[in-house]
RNA sequence: GACCCUAUCGUCCAGUGGCCUAGGACAACGGCCUUUCAAGCCGUGAACACGGGUUCGAAUCCCGUUAGGGUCGCCA
């Protein structure tokens, strides 16, 4: 029987996914896609306090959100359940017994405690080497507690009984738990079980690299990402790069080729600060060259979110207002106040731009634009362009000073979508009866 | 404080002893193009933390210092 990997991703369920989990997911996920190995979720709810319908759909919803498919957990099952460690107490009691037959085990104030070997534990890890931990003294290196007064578990006991019980072979998990990794293995040998393969990853740090990011910090939750429309590939590819590279300065790179040369003795052991003008620059490059009809349906969602009601127009108006703006942003939030003009009746009038560019003789030019407008037979891009130019030409004023009074006047603000076909989407009448209005 | 990890432009990444007067990207700045804003194109500024070694030769190897991060829970 060959020895696949098995890997898993083990969040608690807090109610937020932080971004440095879902890199840890993806890391998780890009080994065992480059392997042919499992993928295994596991939701570690020993703490109920915090485990919450919601807080677990929060996990699903992110991975999903980032195209991150498990091959064993919740929702698919798997031979190796189940995947709430809320639901594994009679395995946690068998491997209890055992440690306690063992002699490892002693109660103190009503917990159940580790009696530590007292050795140098030897940490076999792919991304920081192997290191040697000195565990000999008790005063700087406590036993371990693994089961509360009241009955419920310690992260450390149930995190390797479960990777055992998973037959987990590769532990990839952030570095912050390095130096609880020690403990882990005495666990390990206590059991009579060889340890699995570490690798623990670099963790992302604040934009100013002062401290890892944590739930205040803009940008740590996965939740975020997806309500101000970042493209998820985009989120996926820059958290690729945190850590990882293909080496060949590229940085927009197709994920089925991040997996194909991924592998765990190529991750950085520096931290990496996250930067989300990068992210965002990512995305826009993303929608960019997206399939028009999916730009189309996640501009929709995004607009709907906001509260534009896109039921009053109909769908060939909506998705022609949307391809003009596809290319444009880098964010789908940006898109109720970038396109916002074509779902509404009111005009919303930049001040800042009328007063510089509706101007006292910008309104005379504006007039014949509308002149000229309004005696066209066929109110389209190509048209529009063909009656605007010469007549720029006409004042002897360059075009895109000659037209910029006509942007404002119909969208209300200086900068949106290709004026021609803007123009055209909204139709002869909106236009006109705008450009008299100012 | 102890232990562990790390150290190249502001940020991310490339560089594994000579091809490096250090390369790419984001950001910044300047220019071009242009129906606005973007995009695109061209260009500018910007880094090997410091000190010792090893070597003919070091960003690359070793040691120290300093700095940053992480962990030291009956949280996960």
């Amino acid at each position: 029987m060959s020895q696949k990997p098995r890997v898993r991703f083990a969040p608690s369920p807090t109610g937020y996914l932080h971004v440095g989990g879902a890199r840890t997911a993806l890391f998780n996920w890009l080994y065992a896609r480059h392997t042919g190995g499992t993928f295994v979720l596991r939701v570690e709810d020993t703490d109920d306090k915090r485990n919450t319908e919601e807080a677990v759909q929060v996990i699903y919803d992110g991975l999903r959100w980032l195209g991150l498919d498990w091959d064993e957990g919740p929702l698919v099952g798997g031979e190796r359940g189940p995947y709430f460690q809320s639901q594994r107490n009679a395995i946690y009691e068998r491997y209890l017994e055992q440690l306690r037959a063992a002699g490892h085990l002693y109660e103190d104030g009503g917990a159940v405690r580790f009696r530590s070997p007292r050795q140098t534990v030897q940490v076999v890890d792919i991304v920081c080497g192997t290191i040697d931990f000195d565990l000999s003294n008790p005063e700087t290196h406590p036993d371990m507690t693994i089961r509360r007064p009241d009955g419920s578990w310690i992260f450390h006991f149930v995190n390797v009984v479960d990777d055992i019980e998973m037959g987990i072979t590769h532990v990839i998990r952030g570095e912050d738990h390095l130096s609880n990794t020690p403990k882990h293995v005495e666990l390990y040998n206590a059991f009579g079980v060889r340890p699995p393969i570490f690798a623990h990853i670099p963790l992302i740090l604040k934009k100013d690299g002062k401290g890892k990011m944590s739930k205040r910090d803009e940008g740590s939750a996965v939740a975020s990402y997806i309500t101000d429309g970042y493209a998820p590939e985009a989120v996926r590819n820059y958290l690729c790069l945190l850590g990882w590279s293909p080496k060949d300065n590229r940085e927009k790179i197709d994920i089925a080729e991040v997996v194909q040369l991924f592998d765990l003795d190529k991750i950085n052991r520096g931290n990496a600060a996250f930067d989300l003008e990068k992210c965002a620059w990512l995305s826009g490059e993303y929608f960019r060259e997206m399939d028009p009809a999916r730009f189309r349906e996640l501009g929709r969602e995004a607009l709907v979110r906001a509260g534009v009601d896109l039921a009053r127009f109909d769908a060939a108006y909506v998705d022609a207002a949307l391809d003009t703006c596809r290319g444009k942003v880098r964010l789908l939030k940006e898109l109720p106040a970038y396109a916002g003009f074509y779902f509404r009746d009111e005009r919303i009038m930049d001040e800042a731009a009328r007063t510089k560019f509706l101007t006292p003789e910008a309104l005379p030019r504006l007039a014949a634009m509308r002149e000229a407008l309004g005696a066209l037979t066929t109110f389209d891009a190509a048209a529009i362009e063909g009656v605007l130019k010469p007549l720029a030409a006409q004042y002897g004023v360059k075009l895109g000073a000659f037209l910029q009074p006509l942007r404002v006047a119909v969208t209300g603000s200086a900068a949106g979508p290709s004026l021609y076909h803007l123009l055209e989407i909204l139709g002869r009448e909106r236009v006109l009866r705008l450009c008299a209005d100012v």
